[in-house]
DNA sequence: GTAATCAGTATAACAGAGTATACCAACTAT
DNA sequence: ATAGTTGGTATACTCTGTTATACTGATTAC
């Protein structure tokens, strides 16, 4: 009731509500750029060095060539990343990151970081 | 230490393909966890202050009642929420996040950074 | 001649994430 | 009486991400 609006009062002074909403904002804005099983794994794959495609399907593990090829087109076009090809005979094809793409690098390290802890809990997790 | 780490993965990049396949599983892992539109969201809402069922729903842009119904229930399944219902009249359910749910902090804020910075990198990009 | 690698494309089909809408039962406020 | 709140459930549907499988054309190796 009222006393409930008074709370609710308390809490916009406390928190700042507008700043709340341009937040969960933002973070729909990132979860929608990088949504989906494999563009991280991507980004980090080629952040790691691997430049050429069957290299960079073989260091994500269950990825298909399809979904591969699919999200690095659909990469390129968003300018994450830079697709050159090399007219040697075959012709190679390398894929590098842009500047753009590597800010996505904390995000990813923090969920390396979150998925190696995640792993220790459940082995020092006597129950299940 | 953080230098030392950073050029210890560094060289595992260049050196130690297991160190790296241990790391893309890592990073899948915490996809597979945190995966979906709305997860997220819902971790961060709960995490600051929501408890109330609408009060989450309305501080989420997009979310129907049926998707956060599910998820919050997935979420106490997994032991991510707390849900109490207090015995008033009408009841109420308050739900509040485990430590475990605030684990995703750092991830969550890692996003919502590259967010604002999405946006400005848009609005200072003059063509389109 | 057979197999393998490279960089993919084509086709079809599926599962489940997500949407839309309506509804419930209890209560409050006007 | 009427509209609104709370905490959801039910039903039906769409959509697209994802999988599975096969295939191409050029090249190298055995």
């Amino acid at each position: 009731m009222q006393d409930e609006k008074r709370q609710e009062m308390a809490k916009g002074v406390l928190s700042n509500p507008r700043n709340q909403r341009q937040e969960v904002q933002a973070l729909q804005d990132t979860i929608y750029v990088i949504g989906g099983k494999w563009r991280l794994p991507i980004i980090n794959s080629i952040c790691n060095g691997n430049k050429r495609f069957r290299d960079i399907e073989r260091s994500i593990p269950g990825i298909t060539t399809r979904m591969l090829s699919r999200e690095l087109k659909d990469m390129e076009a968003n300018q994450l990343i830079r697709r050159t090809v090399i007219p040697t005979i075959p012709v190679a094809v390398e894929y590098t990151a842009t500047e753009y793409c590597q800010s996505f690098g904390d995000i990813i390290l923090e969920m390396i970081k979150w998925g190696k802890q995640h792993k220790e809990r459940i082995i020092h997790t006597t129950d299940q």
